[in-house]
RNA sequence: GGUCCGUUCGUCUAGGGGUUAGGACGUAUCCCUUUCACGGAUAAAACACGGGUUCGAUUCCCGUACGGACUACCA
């Protein structure tokens, strides 16, 4: 019997989705794409204290922007609704119940206060880890301890109490991860978790197995930091009486910082010198601000294939893989296993390939719209041109403006160390006689028709070309460096250029 | 502390009982370019350590070290 491959993302709504998140989605939409499966996100909604407006829609909009929406969602519910934990809420208390019944849970009324108490207590006593256990419990106030009659009570009264898994005292749980393989754990090592809470949602321990099942999700891809809590759920799919239709487990290496020192956290907001977020995120309470990957200009197919390398690759040579690649090449044993640090490099190296790959007319609405924020408007064949000639040398889409702008706004200042250095008495002789070549010159004005023009001028007037290019490319875009001088004069037109050098003769003065 | 997971160039990684341990990013140098960048080429750069097993271990096993995760009525 195979099931259709049904897996979920399932973010919880406490603030921007962080990259670690993104990942993970990004993962569990190609294993379902690759297996003909469907992809559904599901909000863990269960902790209401933690709530932050804004934080569903986020995540909706990152998942947009990557073009990796899942199928079945709030926003698009299939036929396993609701898809979000706080509107499942009644259906929790069922399953918790059954479990009670079949003694794999219990009733427990302690305080926080009594809780602390005991762990006190405990380390008091030198136990190594304070924890509701099975030795424990025989001293806490709980249905296990209480006469029936005591809970009967007390639930009547309407105390607050909540319901906690009866972990055995010593059993082995195996379990096998797709990336790990078999994992071993005595049950000696485990907590009574609590499964339902006194507000009366479930905790994600219970939530997530009965909207597994619930749902159909054959297979559980997440990070990596649930691993210590996974044999807990092995045995509640087994309480439940569901392990014939448990889901394949597969937990992912961690992402770190790139110091290596511990996971990256949102915490590390923009303080590590790159966006640890997709988007630009806004906290609702605090104002505070974090930049995304998306504003920064990283182009969303570089930062996919970026996102699938990191923990996963093809097995070959192949670096640069469009989002239906990776589909067709991902698989979960490819995963590695060990975590993962964070190199911000890489990502821009990815976004100058997609970039220098894209069209021009993909690109030039970019250079528009950063000359129209200054006030400043270009014609489309030259904003072409302009692209044609600066794509090369850009990481980000507004770095074209950035490299181009003096093609559109000629210089008013000049780069004063060049200037210095490079301007002398050839130069400004070259210049001069090659703005009059320019006024009387007749035909194409191009790259190699201004080039040969300049070249002529500076045979005619006994002038080595060499040493005096650098103060040409000064008098025409006010800079050192930049690219190729005869296509710049090209896209510039003759006119242009004259009128740039008689500015730059005018201001510029050769200091003895 | 306890439990679990991990460890190949600085980084992402391939590989796997016998290899010149491969690729990519980054770095350096050279070529191209009358600049810078792109592009091309080259170079430096790794199997954490100690025991086994074996003719042979970086690869398998066990320890040690180091790193990480978890250890809530958070997910």
């Amino acid at each position: 019997m195979s099931r259709e491959v049904r897996v979920r993302f399932a973010p919880s709504p406490t603030g921007a989705l962080h990259i670690g998140g993104v990942r993970t989605a990004l993962y569990n939409y190609l294993f379902a794409k690759k297996m003909g499966g469907k992809f559904l996100l599901r909000i863990e909604d269960t902790d209401q204290t933690r709530f932050v407006p804004g934080a569903e829609e986020y995540i909706k909009e990152s998942l947009e922007w990557l073009g990796i929406a899942p199928e079945e969602s709030p926003w698009n519910p299939g036929d396993c609704g609701p898809y979000r934990q706080s509107e499942r809420k009644p259906m929790y208390m069922q399953y918790a119940l059954d479990l009670v019944e079949k003694g794999h849970a219990y009733y427990a009324f302690d305080t926080s206060e009594e809780l602390e108490a005991m762990r006190e207590r405990l380390t008091a006593a030198r136990v190594v880890s304070p924890q509701y256990n099975s030795i424990t419990r025989t001293q806490m106030k709980n249905s296990l301890t209480l006469s029936a009659e005591e809970v009967k009570a007390r639930l009547e009264s309407g105390d607050p109490y909540v319901i906690r898994v009866k972990i055995p005292r010593n059993e082995e749980v195996r379990l096998n991860d797709m990336i790990r393989g078999w994992v071993m754990v005595n049950t000696g090592t485990l907590d009574d978790k609590v499964l339902m809470k006194s507000d009366g949602m479930p905790t994600y321990h219970l939530a997530n197995i009965v909207d597994d099942h619930l749902m159909g999700i054959t297979h559980v891809i997440r990070g990596e930091e649930w691993l210590p809590s996974a044999p807990l759920h092995v045995l509640l799919y087994k309480y439940f009486g569901w392990e014939s239709t448990m889901p394949q487990f597969a937990h992912l290496p961690l992402l770190l910082k790139p110091d290596g020192n511990g996971k990256l956290s949102k915490r590390d907001g923009d303080k590590l010198g790159f966006p640890v977020f997709p988007l630009n995120w806004t906290d609702p309470f605090s104002g505070e601000k974090a930049s995304g990957f998306r504003e920064q200009g990283y182009l969303a197919d570089a930062f996919i294939n970026f996102l699938a390398f990191l923990g996963w690759n093809p097995g070959d040579d192949r670096e640069l893989f469009t989002l239906e690649d990776l589909v067709e090449a991902f698989s979960v044993e490819r995963i590695g296993k060990s975590g993962t640090k964070f190199d911000i490099a890489k990502a821009k190296w990815y976004n100058e390939q997609y970039l220098r790959s894209k069209p021009t007319s993909e690109l030039t609405g970019f250079l528009l719209a950063d000359a129209k924020a200054e006030g400043l408007e270009v014609p489309a064949d030259k904003a072409a041109a302009i692209v044609d000639l600066v794509k090369g040398r850009v990481t980000f889409p507004a770095d074209l403006w950035k490299e181009s702008k003096f093609m559109v706004s000629a210089p008013e200042k000049f780069d004063e160390g060049v200037a210095a250095k490079k301007w002398n008495a050839d130069a400004v002789k070259l210049l001069g006689a090659y703005a009059t070549a320019l006024d009387t010159f007749e035909g194409t004005f191009d790259a190699v028709s201004a080039k040969s023009l300049l070249e002529s001028t500076a045979e005619t007037e006994g002038i080595k070309l060499g040493k005096v290019m650098q103060a040409v490319r000064l008098a025409v875009t006010g800079m050192g460096g930049g690219p190729d001088l005869m296509e710049v004069f090209a896209i510039l037109g003759k006119e242009e250029v004259a009128k740039r050098i008689r500015f730059a003769l005018s201001r510029l003065t050769v200091v003895a």
